[in-house]
DNA sequence: ATAGATGCAAATATTTTGCCGCCAG
DNA sequence: CTGGCGGCAAAATATTTGCATCTAT
């Protein structure tokens, strides 16, 4: 969390599942007074059990490997009630495989994705100097900052020692 | 219309047209050998007059106002040249306005988008602690970074104070 | 019971591709 | 001249919508 010792996450952006996390989409529709049917509930848990950001088709793929019966008309309807949610983040990485997007569930900090152009490799990044960052858009332009998205591309260090450009 | 006036840019992104910029990508695509087609030359000076971000059929509709005789699929595979230049920068904007990209010019430094979700007025903004946090990615992960987009959302002084949430 | 969700098919929207004739260098 | 470029149509992708049916609450 300081800007010396950085707090990114692991190498390639796994994120650990811990007993706290599991459900929590779930919930947070419950609590909110959404009906949850049983394709809603499974796309759900796909997305909490997700070690990292998925795209729209492994998220049906997924989602219909643990109930055949779920479609991806209702994949795309539940992506896009989430997002109106606040609960998940969509992210297109730069575009660097084609246009499509991805999803994730949105963590309690905003975090950064790095991406190697050359591998293809994204990590997450966190930072003070990011949450500033923000609070100095919200406090020169007088607005309120809701969303935010960064993503970064270049080409990490494994690929620079193998001699990328 | 405005809020403090801090060291960003004109309030709805607008770029100040100056003599230096006009026929920079003309001449930057000539200098690298890139053949200079009648088709080329109009979607080029189009970016270069361009006072903000432009989307492909926004592209389309001035070139084709200058040269009736430009193609869609033309600018299309121009956009494509020119992003794997690296001469214009490519952004969606947070999907405010549906899944569309919209491009711009490369300036020489890079700046963050800030969007109204209300009005969809879309700001520009720079600063020192954007290129620290890159510098600090780079040094953080022994890597080199060529790209980077951050587009932010939220709600502009005029929406608040008409009582947006 | 009933508002709201899903499935299915078809419609949209956006971007890419194959092929052939044409033009910039 | 000639290899890359543009035009045209068609394909490929990605996402959304209309409508009848079903279901969570």
């Amino acid at each position: 969390m300081s800007a010396a010792t950085p707090s990114h996450r692991a190498s390639t952006g796994e994120r650990i599942n811990t007993s706290e996390t599991t459900g929590h989409l779930t919930k947070a529709l419950g609590e909110r007074g959404i009906r949850l049917t049983r394709q809603r509930r499974v796309i759900l848990q796909v997305m909490d059990d997700a070690e990292q950001h998925l795209d729209v088709d492994q998220i049906f793929a997924r989602a219909k490997s643990i109930d055949p019966g779920v479609h991806l008309v209702t994949v795309y309807r539940t992506i896009e009630l989430l997002k109106k949610e606040r609960l998940i983040d969509e992210l297109d990485l730069l575009h660097l495989r084609g246009d499509r997007h991805y999803y994730e569930t949105h963590g309690p900090r905003d975090h950064i994705h790095v991406a190697c152009l050359k591998c293809g490799k994204v990590r997450e990044f966190e930072s003070r100097l990011y949450e500033q960052l923000k609070s100095q858009i919200e406090k020169d332009f007088g607005m309120k900052v809701t969303i935010s998205r960064t993503e970064v591309g270049g080409y990490c260090a494994d690929c620079l020692a193998n001699g990328a450009s």
